[in-house]
DNA sequence: AAAAATATTGAACACTGTTCAATTCAGTGT
DNA sequence: ACACTGAATTGAACAGTGTTCAATATTTTT
């Protein structure tokens, strides 16, 4: 059944990617496999082998595509609710906004840290621009803060970090040990508490 | 072949633990599987499920060991260095040795974080239990910077989530970004800069 | 209409977690 | 010494996995 309806290469990897990006939101990473994506776009498994080399570009791709959405989220955040806030504000807002994708997109987001490379080479090029990207938005709030420009990108990649362990710990229950603070409540007491520390150097 | 080593279930369950604590540091969770671990310690997969309920009870119950032994090594970093220094220096002491671990462990610490509960449930109290016990230690030396207590647990498990943070995001090489600043620099960073906010509040 | 080029298939391989009837054996009773 | 019993252990079976690639189906070119 050859050329069947008529899709480029191109087509039927958004397609698959589109398939497979359902599955994991539905089932989890454990959940997706190379014939539940072919099926749901009405190809054989030899097919996806035929558009991506194997099982972890195709999870690579997916996680591209949820760092772009992560990153138009961000955007849309801070450019509506709050607009030229002081530092302070946008970042929290920049924190509320990451931790609320995480929540809302967890098995797509639990997949961004459940990828790992080979042991010993390093993310692709395209990959880490899309890392750098969602980066930025923590960097230019904290420009006006921070002086210097190598210690701008310091102070963003820790403090977000940072963040970011809050969100992971608190999605994957290992911060559950005492009183039901919110991870949100967590972030802008990192945020404040870091900022305040930055101040006053 | 019955009661061929006169071994009782324990000390099965016991052999199988240290065969797969093996496997996955040299090969990774991915590289960990039922068989494997049966052939290791000369028994069939049947014996396997005799002692463990299935792969998920093992994994927990490696990862409780992981857990201790992340405990022995913080208790070791801070009695023997420096032994009642001030909360800082006792603090960046905490974190050097649990990045120091994560980095000498990588695999076995990794599935700490790639082990889900299915969705809905949480983990089993012997294993938060053990998770409470890592966090003591920062709670400790935490204690005397904040009068509360219960603002105390609230800026340990702040803090700390934003170490481990720091140290996940660089294991799993997400952080490589630009200049290289080494994650045990980022943490010191981190906390220097949390406790100035700390203290001036 | 025949030939060449290309798209697609699906069987095959070596693996996975998990179950459970069948087998093998240690200890006891005679 | 021998059968019996009950527990320990096995390993075949099931339904799945990623991955490959000769074979087939279809379109395009001649």
């Amino acid at each position: 059944m050859a050329r069947r309806g008529k899709y480029s290469r191109d087509e039927i990897r958004n397609m698959a990617l589109d398939a497979a990006e359902a599955i994991v939101a539905a089932e989890g990473y454990a959940g997706l496999s190379a014939r539940k994506v072919a099926a749901a776009i009405g190809y054989t498994v030899g097919t996806l082998y035929l558009v991506f080399e194997n099982r972890n570009s195709l999870v690579l791709r997916i996680n591209g595509r949820t760092l772009d959405r992560l990153h138009e989220h961000l955007m849309t955040a801070i450019s509506s609710a709050s607009a030229k806030k002081d530092a302070e504000t946008t970042l929290i807002t920049l924190a509320r906004a990451y931790i609320g994708h995480a929540e809302r997109e967890t098995p797509l987001w639990n997949m961004l840290f459940e990828y790992t490379t080979a042991q010993g080479d390093v993310m692709p090029d395209w990959y880490r621009r899309k890392l750098e990207h969602v980066f930025s938005h923590v960097e230019a709030a904290l420009r006006p803060l921070v002086g210097d420009e190598a210690e701008t990108g310091r102070a963003a990649r820790v403090l977000w970090a940072g963040v970011h362990g809050i969100c992971t710990l608190k999605i994957r229950q290992r911060l559950d040990l005492s009183g039901g603070q919110s991870d949100e409540e967590m972030a802008t007491m990192l945020i404040k508490t870091f900022l305040r520390g930055l101040r006053d150097r």
